[in-house]
DNA sequence: GCATTTCCTTGTGTGGTGGTAGGAAATAAA
DNA sequence: TTTATTTCCTACCACCACACAAGGAAATGC
């Protein structure tokens, strides 16, 4: 269907949460899943594919907790997306470079995917966290003018 | 992952193929299997997705087989991949109208998905069948002066 | 030392994806 | 009228990702 997984809405809600709470001490699970709702527990496993791609900071132990590893408005919606679903290209083949399969020549469709990936990627990336912070989604007008 | 599952790439391949064929005699699901190379067997269940949103017309019995109910120029790629994806939206909030669910005025993502959803939608309506058998993708650029 | 918190491995139910099987109904051609 | 072809319909099935939950190990502040 073409959907964003939990994974990826819950990542970006943890990652919204924890720009609110940018500069402060470290922000333990336990409070982030009272605000959001999520699950304590099925968030640990969205940390730790939020760490691994080091965008954010853990401090184990008590009174630990994690904290964005750059100020908000350094992220891109579509660097957290990309790393919580693992991809955010809408067809397998665009994971290749160059993009397709063997028989890319002959496919009538490369083209467009090359394309919905591109305007994809070019929205997610005009959106920062601090920007969704303060409720400025990207753009989204297209111009026939250019 | 959010990624367009096989029917709706198959979809698409199925009318481009039909699209070729335009003006001619209906087109069997063996002769578009052999070009495909989609199985006759699955591409059925995805002809009666296309059937139901009347996309194509049927002739059943021998020399029997498959067209297109309209001129390929007025057939966007959007609702094509819409009906046999059921739905292209990215999150399933957005199906609603109005869009985002009961907690929609404090989602500070709503707004974010919309826009997304909006982006998505206008490349690929942008693009329609015709073009795409001539190799022309819709336009991805996105223009900053409007 | 104790409470807290991240981190790691493992398991698990559910649903969608990507098909296959078998046959009924329709229809052109012989 | 028979036969071959083709759509149409209802099941069925294996696999895998998703969305968690369980249990404990390791780190660390107090």
């Amino acid at each position: 269907m073409m959907r964003i997984s939990t994974k990826g809405r819950y990542a970006l809600r943890i990652m919204l949460d924890l720009a609110r709470q940018e500069g402060c001490e470290p922000v333990s699970l336990h409070d982030i899943a009272e605000r959001q709702h999520i699950t304590q527990k099925y968030m640990e496993s969205i940390m730790s594919i939020l760490l691994r791609a080091k965008l954010v900071l853990s401090v184990r132990g008590k009174s630990g907790g994690y904290r964005l590893a750059r100020a908000a408005s350094e992220y891109s919606v579509y660097e957290i997306l990309n790393a919580a679903e693992g991809s955010m290209a809408p067809v397998a083949c665009l994971t290749q470079n160059p993009p397709g399969c063997e028989l890319a020549a002959q496919c009538a469709t490369l083209p467009l995917w090359v394309g919905l990936n591109t305007v994809i990627r070019d929205y997610l990336t005009r959106t920062n966290l601090a920007d969704l912070a303060q409720g400025k989604p990207g753009d989204s007008v297209y111009c026939d003018y250019i």
